[in-house]
DNA sequence: AATAAAATGTTGACAGTGTAAACATTGGCA
DNA sequence: TGCCAATGTTTACACTGTCAACATTTTATT
């Protein structure tokens, strides 16, 4: 059956190399599909075509999977961030701004990494202490660009950390009612949906100027 | 056996007649002490002290439990925003501000309410039509306050839909990252933490000023 | 008061879940 | 080649939500 191998992902019955990525992947589709709650390491297995304990050979456990989609989306995040970032000829401000556009725009495009990366922590939790605020590269982004603001006296001259968490606050929770469809779906359209994410950012905005 | 039923909640083993509220609040404790991804309802029906079944007399299923749960925690927002409020002397501008406060602070006195009331919103979601921001009370109170503000000049002159997008987000995005434990505990005594809150709701409040 | 009906609670079953242990196969290295 | 570590499978167990069949208790009807 050598012919068989010519397409490489579907008849590799054994060791096929690279199944860590193709069940962070899978997970993904899963939860877009039918959602994070609807997600199960069998159902995981399965759409990836392997028995249903073979994960435990890449992965300690279930969270561990979720773990990794986790940093997955992090770095997605970032990327995104800086790309739109390095786009755009503005001043620290207009930075400012578009670091909270990119945001909301990030869990929107990719709501299943989002809700995992920002979902409940509990004290079992999957995220011992690798996803801390301090530890993830955006948030110091948008540290050092509120910093950057407040020394051209672009931003009032408040107490950094309280700043930097209405600036979280705020897109976070824009991004969480709107992924959770707590803002109403019907009638939204995305010309709408961008005029309130830009009202949102720049209500923020407004309120940190000095 | 006529002394058992002395006391009323311990030893009737059929029919105590209130199982149904006894089932939600046990819920509630579940959550709080293992988190609602611990809860169970066959750990609901044995801390009730009644058969894995029994919950189904009342409840068509374990969601129609959380919904009960949420529709209480929205009763218990309103009636504690409507009390912060009658107990303030201040103008429609501080109403304002006394809502903002209000929501987050039911939100981490009551966090396993709170995280079922805007948990994730799926197609199959026990939560049909119930709970939109329309037909909640505290939302509705939330946007005729924003109203009246405008009348008087107290706040801009904008889209109300927008500005009380805006307010809900920031709060909500607060009130999540606290009690989802993304902002770190440590180091947060009461002061910090009333002192970050207030910082948030300024931050908005400053947003919206004319 | 006797009895039928409705409400409420229990038991047993089933498919699906996460996870661990025992077993099987493969690929690479000596 | 032959061994061994890496990788995948099978089997098993405790737990979950839910349903159907059965048991008991309360309420309504005669």
């Amino acid at each position: 059956m050598a012919f068989m191998t010519a397409h490489k992902k579907q008849n590799q019955d054994y060791h096929h190399g690279n199944l860590k990525q193709v069940l962070i992947d899978t997970a993904v589709e899963i939860i877009s599909e039918m959602g994070a709650k609807e997600l199960s390491l069998r159902k995981i297995a399965q759409k990836a075509g392997v028995s249903h304990a073979a994960p435990y050979r890449h992965f300690k456990d279930k969270n561990a999977i979720l773990s990794s989609v986790a940093k997955q989306g992090f770095s997605l995040m970032l990327e995104r961030t800086q790309k739109n970032i390095a786009k755009s000829p503005g001043d620290e401000l207009d930075h400012f701004a578009i670091i909270g556009l990119s945001y909301i725009e990030f869990a929107i495009d990719y709501p299943s990494h989002y809700r995992v990366m920002f979902g409940t922590r509990m004290e079992n939790s999957y995220f011992k202490d690798e996803f801390k605020p301090k530890s993830i590269p955006v948030f110091k982004l948008l540290r050092d660009t509120i910093m950057d603001c407040q020394e051209k006296g672009l931003l009032k001259d408040g107490d950094l950390n309280q700043m930097a968490m209405a600036a979280w606050s705020i897109v976070h929770g824009f991004a969480m009612l709107r992924i959770d469809h707590h803002i109403p779906d019907k009638k939204l359209n995305e010309k709408r949906l961008n005029a309130l994410k830009r009202s949102v950012v720049m209500t923020l905005y407004q309120g940190l100027r000095p």
